[in-house]
Order: C-alpha cells, then sequence, then structure tokens
RNA sequence: GGCCCCUUCGACUAGCGGUUAGGUCACAACCCUUUCAAGGUUGCGGCACGAGUUCGAAUCUCGUAGGGGUCACCA
C-alpha cells in the first residue's frame, strides 16, 4: 500500500504535546507502510503567526525522534512546505471553483457578520451563515471586486439531503446538509482558510490518509465537499480521539488546566523516548501488551484498527512512572549519564573523571522519575566538602552517633582497600565488635556524609566519595553538631563558625540559583509568548 | 440549543457471543532492607442504565443517561 501521511501545524506558540500525539501516529502509519510522512507548515493566519515557532516545531520533532520525509526544510517533491509560500496555487485552485459557480465572492464585512450573528442568537435561530450573498450576480461580483471591493470567497454548498463520509475508525458518518454553511475558502485578505488550503495541499502532496484529531469530524464534510467539486480522490480519514484533561468532564486539552508545552517536559528531565511511549499508550496498545516500547516496535506492528475511541486522559503521573522506567531500566547508564551531563554543568557543578558521574548516576537513578530530580538530589556529591548543607534530622543523627563517627573516622584511615567489600566489612566489623545495631552507625554516617537523611547506601556513598573526601565530611559533621544542639550554648568561636558556614552556605545556593536561572528565563520568556491552538493534525 | 462523536476499575487499556472480565499507573498491606527509593508478593477496584436479538451478551441492535467536540474571514 502506498502510504502518506502528514502533520500540518500552524505556527502559533509552544510545540504542543498534542501535535507531537498526532504526529507520533502519522509516522508511525507511513512508516509501517514504508510510505512518507509530510511536515507541512499551515501558517495562513497573519495574526497570529510565530517567526519562532516554526524552528521550535521542527525541534520538537526531531528531539522526539520523528524525522518528516518531507518539509520547508527537507525539501521534497512536492513542495513549497509552508502554505504562505503556496498562495498561487490557492488562488489558481479557486478560479476554477468561481468558474463552475461552485464558489462566489461575498462581500459582508466582518460588521455585517457580527450583527447577523447576533440577530440569529436573539431570535434563537441556527446559527451561521445565511448565505446572503450567494445570489448577488455573477456579473456584479466581478465587477465589485475588479472595483477592488474587499471580499472573501465562499463555497456554495447544498441546503438539502446530506453530505457523508468514511471514517476509518467510526464508519460512516452522515452530516445533514443544513450544518454545513458556507464556509470561507479565502479570506479578504487573500489568504486561504484551513479547509481549503488543506484540501488542496492533501492533493497536491499526494497524502493518501488523513489521521487529525476528532475535533475536525464535523467540518470534514466541508472538506469532501471540495474534493468532489474538484474531482479529486479522497483520502481517507482517521480521527483520532482528543487528548483529555484530567478534569472532572475530561475537556479538550488545554493549556490552563495541564502543562501542553513539550518543551517544558523535556526541561523538566522527561526524555523523548518515555514522552513518545506514553503519547503512544494514549488511545493505542500493542497487540502483545507491552506497555513499555520503542518508537521501533510501534512501528512494526501499527495497526489503526487498534485505536480506541475514549478520550484518554493526559495523566502526569503515569509519564512520571514511565520516564522513570527509561531512567532506571531502559536506557544505559552511559546514556543517561551523558543526557544528565548538561544539566549538572548549568547547575554549576564539576567532576574530575567520568567515573565519578557514572556512579553517581548509578545510585541515584533508581531514586529519581526525571533528569532534573537526578540533579536536584545530587548537590552533596558534587559540592565541596565544606558546603554542602545539613537539615535538621541529619544533625541529630550525627549528635547521636557522635561516638561511632570519631571510631569510624579512625577506621576509614587506616582502612587499606577503599573498595566496598572493605568497607562492607569495616562496617560490620565494628557494628559486632560494639554490640549496637546497625542502623546506629549507618544512620550517623549517612547523614554526616550527605546532610540529610534519604540518601543512598552508606556503603555506596563511601566508595563513591573516596577515603579523603569522607574523613573530611566526617569531621565536618562533628564539628556541624556542636553549634547545633539547642542545650549547647555556643561558644562565640562556635558561633562565628556558625555565621562562616552558613555565608559559605548561601553563597553556594546563590551560585547554583543563578546558574539555573538562566534556564528557567529562556523557558518562562517562550512560554510567555504562547497561544492556546493545538494544531491541526 | 442544533449537529456529530464517545462510554470496561480513580487514570491508561486488553477484550471483537461462552473469560473466575486480564494487565499497567495510582492507592493499601506485607516481604526485602541500612534511611529513601528500587524490587518482590498480595489486596482494593470496573463492563453507565433499560429493553431487545441469542441457548448464551462487556462484546450485536435500539432507547435513555452522562461526557466530549463543533457551530469564526483560527487552525
Amino acid at each position: 500500500m502506498n502510504v502518506v501521511t502528514r502533520i500540518a501545524p500552524s505556527p502559533t506558540g509552544d510545540p504542543h504535546v498534542g501535535t507531537a500525539y498526532v504526529g507520533l501516529f502519522n509516522y508511525a502509519f507511513a512508516k509501517r507502510h514504508g510510505g512518507r510522512f509530510v511536515f507541512r507548515l499551515e501558517d495562513t493566519d497573519r495574526e497570529r503567526y510565530d517567526a519562532q515557532s516554526e524552528a521550535r516545531l521542527l525541534a520538537m520533532f526531531d528531539w522526539l525522534g520523528i524525522t518528516p520525509d518531507e518539509g520547508p526544510e527537507t525539501g521534497g517533491p512536492n513542495g513549497p512546505y509552508r502554505q504562505s509560500e503556496r498562495l498561487d496555487t490557492y488562488t489558481q485552485h479557486v478560479e476554477t471553483l468561481l468558474a463552475s459557480g461552485d464558489a462566489y465572492r461575498a462581500f459582508e464585512t466582518a460588521e455585517e457578520l457580527d450583527a447577523m450573528r447576533h440577530e440569529q442568537k436573539q431570535r434563537g435561530l441556527p446559527q451561521g451563515y445565511d448565505g446572503r450573498g450567494r445570489d448577488v450576480p455573477r456579473d456584479e461580483q466581478d465587477r465589485r471586486a475588479a472595483a477592488g471591493e474587499p471580499h472573501a470567497i465562499r463555497l456554495r454548498t447544498p441546503d438539502e439531503g446530506e453530505t457523508a463520509f468514511l471514517d476509518v475508525l467510526r464508519g460512516e458518518i452522515r452530516i445533514p446538509n443544513s450544518e454545513i454553511k458556507d464556509p470561507i475558502l479565502v479570506k479578504s485578505d487573500g489568504y486561504p482558510t484551513y479547509h481549503f488550503a488543506n484540501v488542496v495541499d492533501d492533493h497536491a502532496m499526494e497524502v493518501t490518509h488523513v489521521m487529525r484529531a476528532e475535533e475536525w469530524v464535523t467540518s470534514t464534510p466541508i472538506h469532501v465537499l471540495l474534493y468532489r467539486a474538484f474531482g479529486w480522490e479522497e483520502p481517507r480519514f482517521i480521527h483520532l480521539p482528543l487528548l483529555r484533561n484530567p478534569d472532572e468532564n475530561k475537556t479538550k486539552i488545554s493549556k490552563r488546566k495541564l502543562d501542553t508545552s513539550v518543551d517544558s517536559y523535556r526541561k523538566q528531565g522527561i526524555l523523548p523516548e518515555a514522552l513518545l511511549n506514553f503519547l503512544a499508550t494514549m488511545g493505542y496498545s500493542l497487540p502483545d501488551g507491552r506497555e513499555i516500547f520503542t518508537l521501533d516496535d510501534l512501528i512494526a506492528t501499527f495497526d489503526p484498527e487498534r485505536i480506541s475511541l475514549g478520550g484518554p486522559v493526559f495523566d502526569l503521573r503515569k509519564l512520571r512512572h514511565v520516564n522513570a522506567r527509561y531512567l532506571r531500566e531502559e536506557l544505559p547508564l552511559e546514556e543517561i549519564a551523558d543526557r544528565i551531563e548538561p544539566l549538572l554543568r548549568e547547575a554549576g557543578y564539576a567532576w574530575d573523571d567520568e567515573d565519578f558521574l557514572l556512579d553517581v548516576v548509578d545510585v541515584l537513578r533508581p531514586r529519581a522519575e526525571t533528569l532534573t530530580e537526578i540533579v536536584d538530589q545530587a548537590g552533596y556529591f558534587f559540592l565541596a566538602d565544606d558546603v554542602y548543607p545539613f537539615d535538621d534530622e541529619a544533625r541529630k543523627k550525627v549528635a547521636a552517633g557522635q561516638q561511632a563517627l570519631e571510631d569510624l573516622e579512625r577506621s576509614f584511615s587506616m582502612l587499606d582497600f577503599f573498595d566496598e567489600d572493605a568497607v562492607d566489612d569495616l562496617l560490620d566489623e565494628y557494628v559486632r565488635s560494639r554490640e549496637i545495631k546497625k542502623p546506629a552507625v549507618l544512620m550517623p554516617l549517612r547523614a554526616a556524609l550527605t546532610g540529610t537523611t534519604n540518601a543512598p547506601s552508606v556503603t555506596d556513598l563511601v566508595v563513591i566519595l573516596g577515603r579523603q573526601r569522607v574523613l573530611r565530611r566526617i569531621g565536618r559533621a562533628l564539628s556541624e553538631i556542636t553549634s547545633a544542639l539547642p542545650d549547647d550554648k555556643p561558644t562565640p568561636e562556635e558561633e562565628q563558625q556558625a555565621a562562616a558556614e552558613a555565608a559559605a552556605k548561601k553563597a553556594e545556593e546563590e551560585r547554583r540559583a543563578a546558574a539555573a536561572a538562566a534556564g528557567r528565563a529562556a523557558q518562562a520568556a517562550a512560554r510567555a509568548a504562547a497561544g492556546e491552538e493545538p494544531s491541526e493534525s
């Protein structure tokens, strides 16, 4: 089967998860059948046009690994792929409709149409263009147009009967023609509307399957009427369920109620593989029931018939779960390390050798659901031994285990091999010789090394940090508590030291905040400019 | 409101006339354990309702209800 599908977003605002969703299915279907996937920019709305958007849209698909076979930057046999560059084509095609009488020039002003709608509403009449301009004689239309009077061009739709089309998933859908008002084909600014450009271009670009969101169902008869007017073969229509907000009624996904920006998810540390996988499970399932699968797995078996029609709720918890699976199971450690490296650098962290980074990521990734969560937890590994922060709980543990820490400081300094087995043996031996409970030793040590009580296994911490840093940290932790115990009156020296530490900590925090601010600022600026509309397809 | 579409656990879904209605997330308990996670085991929880077709309906038909979408010189 020769298959051509397309994604046809409009360049407005932030690249939308809905665009990624529809693009994914179109891509999978085309690839499944060895066909072509076209990217077409629907930039016919000059009001909302955003010059940044095209590049961001392409960057989004690039990040996701969905590569168009044809598009504005790739090129292709049926370009150009920006509608704003195809105006001649539309003009040419609308002429044939004008000539055949399927279209006519309509001269109502925006004000007049507003008044019409207002009256319809007041009198409880059906909403929509009432066809008042369709019977203006042809020669008058031509004369007024030639005189430069502004006007739109409308399609003449039948008044009676109904228009039917086949939706691959829903079967035949019939819409009464009375519901189809004469839609505008070409706006008074000379640009085509979606309905017109979409049909002309899908035909010109040899699109065989129009896979788009369900919100287009009711306007499909307009497109069908156009195909017929031109005498063109209709593509197959596949309307995908609409992604929904997690609100009570499951309304159509919107950025007011949910984060719909793909960039935003990327910045939150969501992996492209995970986002794709998650999106694919919105309305789709693999025949063998696997829920974690790659884009290639999807392509290998993709069958539109398996798409379910209930509107799937975009559930952030599930997305994060899928992401966590990729983080700790699906992708190799080196891959995760590569992806997290720039984030750590952005946070102002540095390290000497790659093995250290690998070790850190290895112990942290089962404890995080996103890349940024790893970064957030990684502070004590990268901050200097005298500045990583202590929380109250950690101070208490250190205080309670003061004796053990002093003992261990000595033991670690004399330990020959600083590997996992040696450290384990040392700790076990210490616990046994003192006849105390393991946690009574391990918790203070953990707290001392990290400044917190939630952290990886003590053995891992000790081995990763290494002897020198472990000793420094134990020493620092012991001095930390003397100033923090509520019952201890701090000496002037201790107060001085505490102040110095606080200053150091503050400086460190400011350094990190500054590093992170740049990224956040860019994100905020980009999002501020966004419009709401999800793209077509 | 007119028109169109949809309806299996709280969420995502499997199911396409005969199943104790299965899986995943979430939630709960237990196990493991060195805290936090991860991991393991178990549990909780569903065919919107009503007719009909059939020996037999989650599966087919109709109706009702509920939800969504759409009615622009936006896509």
